[in-house]
DNA sequence: ATCAAACCTGTAGTCACTACAGGTTCAAGC
DNA sequence: GCTTGAACCTGTAGTGACTACAGGTTTGAT
C-alpha cells in the first residue's frame, strides 16, 4: 500500500505521459476532449497531473488504437470496462465484429493488389509514349 | 466525325454525369475545386455543361481511386497524361510504388488480424465479469 | 532575476470526401 | 404566362483521427 507521499511521486506532467506511452501529447488532449480519458487533476499552475491509473488506461486506449478500434469502438469497450461488471461475451462480440471489418479489408486490399499487379504486369516500363496501365484506365473515344 | 449538333447533344449536366460515372455530385465539384477536373463550361443560367472528354477523365480519376491511388497520386497520372509525351516508365514507377504500399498494408492488416484472433480465441464470451481480451489489453496494477 | 523548455487554450489544418443552407435555374404541367 | 418541384449553384462546415500552430503562462535551472 502505498504512502500518500509515494502516491504523489508517481504523478505524470502530460510531457512524461506521453514519453511513457509513445502517445502524443496533442492526441492525449484530443482523447480527453472526446471523453476516452478522464480531465487528470491540475497543479497550482494549470498543468495536468496524470495518475498511474490514467497511464494504464491510456496504454490500453493505444492498444486497441494499434489493433485498428475505431475510437467508437474504443469508448463501448471502455464503457464496459469502467461499468466494472461486463460480460465476456459483450467484449468478444466488439472484437469479432472488428476481426471481420479486418478480414473484409484484408479481402479487399488484395484483390486490388491483385488486379493493379496484372496491369502493371503489362507495361514494361519502356520510353514508348503509352502505356498499358494508362490505356486500360483512361476510357478510350466512343 | 460528330457534326456540332450531335457534339452539343453528347453535353451532361453534373447529375447526369453523376448517374454516368457513379461519382457522387459534390465529389465532382470537389474534384473540380482541387484541379483534378477541368472547369466545364456553363449554361448561360451557370449550370455546369460537361462534355464526354470530361467523362471518360473523371471515370479514369474513379478507376485510379478505385484501385487505392491517393489524389496525389491521381495527380500526377494526370499531369503525365496531359502532357500527352510521358513515358511508359513514369507511369509504372507511380504503380509499382502504390504496389507496394498495398502490399505492406495488407501485411500489416494480416499482422493485426493475427494478434487479434488470438487474443480473441482466449475469450469464450462468457458471462464471467473477466475477460482474457480486457486482460491482455488493459495493464494490471503494477 | 533570467531564460529556455514545457505547458496551456483555442483554432485551424490534414485527407478525401460529405452534408447542409440559402438562393437560382430549369422544365414540365396547367 | 404562371406555378412548382427538381436540379443546380456557391459557400460553409462537418466527418474521423489526429496534427500543427499562435500566443500566452508556468516551471525549473542557473
Amino acid at each position: 500500500m502505498m504512502s500518500p507521499a509515494a502516491a504523489r511521486s508517481a504523478v505524470l506532467s502530460i510531457g512524461a505521459l506521453s514519453q511513457r506511452t509513445g502517445c502524443n501529447i496533442e492526441t492525449i488532449r484530443y482523447y480527453e476532449r472526446i471523453g476516452l480519458m478522464p480531465p487528470p487533476p491540475r497543479t497550482a499552475g494549470g498543468h495536468r497531473s496524470y495518475a498511474k491509473s490514467h497511464e494504464r488506461r491510456l496504454v490500453f486506449i493505444r492498444r486497441c488504437r494499434e489493433l485498428g478500434f475505431s475510437i467508437e469502438e474504443v469508448r463501448v469497450l471502455l464503457d464496459l470496462v469502467d461499468g466494472g461488471h461486463y460480460s465476456c461475451g459483450e467484449v468478444k462480440a466488439v472484437t469479432d465484429r472488428h476481426l471481420e471489418d479486418l478480414r473484409a479489408k484484408i479481402a479487399d486490399l488484395k484483390k486490388l493488389q491483385s488486379t493493379l499487379a496484372t496491369i502493371s504486369a503489362a507495361c514494361n516500363g519502356g520510353q514508348v509514349p503509352e502505356c498499358p496501365i494508362i490505356d486500360t484506365l483512361y476510357p478510350n473515344t466512343d
